[in-house]
DNA sequence: TGCCGCCCTGACCCAGCGTCAAGGTCAAGC
DNA sequence: GCTTGACCTTGACGCTGGGTCAGGGCGGCA
């Protein structure tokens, strides 16, 4: 008779899977000698031997139990349900790969490749971390939220900067970084801010696409990217306050605001 | 300011994974309310979202917290890592697959081809359903213990089974089935195996070839499948004392008994 | 005021064992 | 006969990445 050391020894197991299969009921108990220890005989090396045979091919010990006692069919029929999970965690495993090396690559951490082209370009255009940094966190949720739509806005940003007046405006907003509530340049940058919204409003009207929808994320992603501007900038909760003086509401998504009657 | 489920919901993660990341320190733990409810800022939506990509990515929970903050020689060598860790789980997959679809194929759970040609030419016989299943679980044994030898072993076992009065002496061990301890035909079987061993050891002598060691499995293995064979014919033991009793000593590793003197 | 939905913490659950912990047993050497 | 070291027993906690209660505290709406 065997001991559980030798039972395992022989199966090329340890001692507590041999225990943990015990327990689980994918291999019987075994009679006890007088002082309480397991004693094997030759078949539970056998049924051993089964048990790891089949959990070393991928087999989890829920269904190892099952197909022990299983007939032709029910294997067949087992054995392919184990293969479509292997294949599945296969593909699952691959797409991982391909994500960690567009990761190492794309240096920048959450970021579509338009992103970090338009990152470079603010900063070769001499804007500062800050500005660029609140950027980025926006694209990072922006690509989260709506990531088949980044193109399209990307290309709108694109032209943003590369527009010379609407450039220093941003240069002049992140030149303000670190002023106060009562800053007396808030109001004036307000007005300026106002100035090309409504003449952007004008061109709308003028070429009778209305506000063009297309160009509007959801208000809820509108939101939150106001948040995060406002966060990077305490100011700016400030200057959103202006502008709902002049008339305009929220940021990402700028509006006219509608009277209360 | 945001609730948790409204920070899960931006992230597209559940509330539990939110709570679960605060547990392990991925995400800072926010200010409260004064209800003692977690507020969060667009910031953390960023963060989380970040967290998500390398998860995604397959990168361990563990390694995520250290990678959120790695500089990029760190980074770059963490993926690599990561990136064999995916290749060899992978791998591991893709070994489970081609054993499982070689257990599907071989209608045989743990045996190797040959011996499943072996068992069928059994079967051909006239071996009956006891000897065949004996024959089954030495063989997982032994293919569990040394699957190298198998094919060599194998050999042997063709041809002692093609070999027309050995294969009597099996036939006649197989009918003797559920004899009993002192049933008569006992000794006499004895005896016939002794003519078969002398003569066998006779033939190695004439031709200087000693016991051929390389025939010879190693005493452990051995000894478990003369328990195997033992706890399958009850009368076997007995039929290994007759043996001892005319200078011989097991059954797989048959060898000329060594008196004490 | 009651109800519904959200929030909180704490705790148990899954696989497949590894790894103590605390104590009983066995064989061998002195 | 005593000690030592190896081996046996059960029980419990650990890992990953959360899911899923349970029990109780809030918030806003009719």
């Amino acid at each position: 008779m065997l001991t559980i050391s030798q039972l395992a020894a022989y199966a090329g197991v340890t001692v507590r899977a041999v225990r943990h299969y015990h327990a689980k009921g994918l291999l019987p108990e075994p009679e006890r000698d007088q002082s309480g220890y397991r004693r094997y005989g030759a078949a539970a090396v056998v049924e051993l031997v089964r048990i790891r045979i089949l959990a070393d091919a991928g087999v989890p010990l829920s269904r190892v139990r099952e197909l022990l006692s299983a007939a032709d069919p029910e294997f067949a029929q087992a054995v392919r349900d184990i293969d479509l999970r292997l294949r599945a965690e296969i593909r699952e495993r691959q797409q991982h790969r391909e994500r960690i090396a567009r990761l190492a690559s794309g240096e920048s951490l959450a970021l579509p490749p338009e992103a970090v082209a338009y990152l470079d370009r603010m900063r070769e255009l001499g804007f500062g971390e800050r500005l660029v940094d609140i950027e980025r966190d926006s694209w990072i949720l922006i690509a989260a939220q709506i990531p088949d739509e980044v193109g399209t806005f990307m290309a709108i940003k694109h032209a943003q900067i590369e527009h010379e007046p609407l450039r220093r405006l941003y240069l002049d907003i992140e030149s303000m970084a670190d002023c106060t509530h009562d800053d007396p340049r808030l109001p004036e940058l307000a007005d300026r801010v106002v100035v090309f919204i409504e003449a952007a409003a004008a061109v709308a009207h003028e070429l009778e696409t209305g506000v063009p929808e297309d160009y509007q994320v959801s208000d809820a992603l509108a939101h939150l990217l106001d948040s995060a501007f406002c966060e990077t900038f305490p100011w700016a909760t400030r200057l959103l306050e202006l502008l709902e003086e002049r008339g305009w509401t929220g940021w990402t998504n700028i509006r006219r605001l509608t009277l209360p009657t």
